[in-house]
DNA sequence: TGTACATCAGTGAACGCGCGTTCACTGATGTAC
DNA sequence: TGTACATCAGTGAACGCGCGTTCACTGATGTAC
C-alpha cells in the first residue's frame, strides 16, 4: 500500500513504471476520499501517481472505467474481510457476529473511499456485471451469519431470513455512515461506532429472542 | 414547486423574474439528484431556471453558499416533517413512533438532493452554524421519541437516551439510503422500506422490552 | 398625481482554468531465431 | 549468446468543453418629494 518500495526489492512484471494500475487505484482512492467520487479527477489522480495524464488510458477505458474497478475491488476486500471475520461462526455464532460487525466497520473506516463509490448513490456509475458478484458474496456473509444465529431458535419462531439480513444490513450502514466514516462526527458523539453497532445489535438479537433479555436473564441460562 | 404559475397567480415581491432564488435551490435540488452534491453546477442551475450564469450571484455569495443553502432548507423540512409526524407521541406512542419512521423514508424519498447533501460525506462544504440548529432539531425529535417510548418502563431497566436515540437514527438512516434513494434497490429488494424499517423497529423495541416478545405475549396483555 | 432619482435583479460577454480524451511518438522490455 | 524485430507502457502536446466567477451594463421597480 506505500507509494514508496522497501530497499531491495525488485518489482514484479514490471515494465517501465511498476504496477501503474494499483498506484493509480491507490491515489483515486486517496482523492475520493477527500472530494468524493464525483469530484474526483482522472488527471490528478495521474499526477498524484507520477505519471502523465495520458497515462490511465493504458489501464482504463475511460475515467468510469477506473471507478467501477475501485468499486469492484472494494467489494472484494469487502467480502473477504466479512468473511474471515465471520469465520463460520467459530467459536461461537455470537462472538463471530461480533467480530463480523467490527470487520463492518472497519473496512468503512479504513477505505471510505470504496465504501462510498460502492454504496453512495451515484457513486458507481453502472451496476457492472462484475462487481455484482463480489457485491452479493459480501451480503451472503451476513445471511449466513443470520442463518446460524437463528439455528438456537426453535423453528417456529424464527423470522424471515432475508429480512433478517437487511435489518443487519441496515443497521451496520447506518452505523458506518453516521458516524464512522467521517471524523467530524467522532467529536461530536462521544460513544464509539462499535459501541453503537454492538448495542443496538444486542439489543435486536434480544428482540428475536436469540439472546435472553433482562428480566428472563435472571431465570434463564 | 412547479415551475409554471397557476393562472391569474399574482407573484409575490417579484422585482424582475420572480423568487429566483427558490428556483435556483429547486434546480439545483433536481440536478444534485441526477449528478450528486459534487457534480452539480451552478451554471446548468441557472440554465434550468432559464436564466444567465451570472444572476445566481444576485442571490447566493458562490456555488458553496448555495449548497449550504440547500443544506439548512432541507434540514428546516425534515424538523419540522418528523415533529409533524412524531405529534407530540399523540395517539400513542407506539402508533407516533411509526408515522415518525415513515417521515424519515418519505423525506428521504421525495428529497434525495436535500438528503445527500445533509448527510453524504463531502456533501456539505462547512458545518455552518447556520445549518446546525435545525439538525439538531431533528435529532431532538428522535431523542423526545426515545423518551417517550421508555416512560412505559421501569427506571432501572431503561437504555441510555442518547444511545437509544442514535441506534434509531443509526437503522432509519441506513434503510434510508440502502433501500429508500434510488430506485434500482427497490427492484432487487422485494420489500419496501417501510417494511424494512417498522420490523427492523418491532424487534428492536421488543429487545428493549417496550413491546412484549413472543413468547411473554402469550401470557401479556 | 407626477417626476427624478436610487436601488437592485438580471444580462451578456469575457477570463482563466482544469478537465477528459486523442494522437503520433519514443524508448524500454520481451521474444524469435 | 547476439541480433532484429514486435510489443507495449508511458510521453507530451493538443483539442474542445464546461465550469466558477468578474465586470460593466441595462432596464424595471420602488421611493422621495
Amino acid at each position: 500500500m506505500g507509494s514508496s518500495d522497501p530497499p531491495g526489492w525488485r518489482r514484479p512484471r514490471s515494465y517501465h513504471h511498476g504496477n501503474l494500475k494499483e498506484v493509480l487505484l491507490e491515489a483515486a482512492r486517496k482523492l475520493i476520499e477527500q472530494y468524493g467520487p464525483a469530484g474526483f479527477s482522472l488527471t490528478e489522480a495521474a499526477r498524484l501517481a507520477g505519471v502523465s495524464p495520458a497515462a490511465p488510458y493504458r489501464h482504463f477505458r475511460d475515467r468510469d472505467a477506473l471507478l467501477a474497478e475501485v468499486a469492484k475491488g472494494g467489494f472484494e476486500r469487502f467480502a473477504a474481510r466479512l468473511d474471515m471475520a465471520w469465520n463460520n461462526g467459530v467459536p461461537t455464532p455470537l462472538s463471530a457476529f461480533d467480530n463480523l460487525g467490527r470487520a463492518y466497520l472497519a473496512f468503512a473506516r479504513e477505505e471510505p473511499a470504496s465504501y462510498a463509490v460502492m454504496f453512495e448513490a451515484g457513486g458507481a456509475p453502472r451496476a457492472e456485471a462484475d462487481t455484482l458478484p463480489s457485491a452479493e458474496r459480501s451480503f451472503d456473509v451476513l445471511q449466513r451469519a443470520a442463518a446460524a444465529l437463528c439455528r438456537s431458535l426453535p423453528e417456529g419462531e424464527r423470522p424471515p431470513l432475508k429480512l433478517m439480513s437487511l435489518h443487519i444490513w441496515a443497521i451496520s450502514h447506518g452505523v458506518a455512515t453516521l458516524f464512522a466514516q467521517g471524523d467530524l462526527q467522532a467529536r461530536k458523539v462521544p460513544i464509539s461506532p462499535e459501541e453503537i453497532l454492538e448495542s443496538a445489535m444486542l439489543i435486536y438479537l434480544k428482540g428475536l429472542g436469540i439472546l435472553p433479555d433482562a428480566k428472563t436473564a435472571r431465570s434463564g441460562s
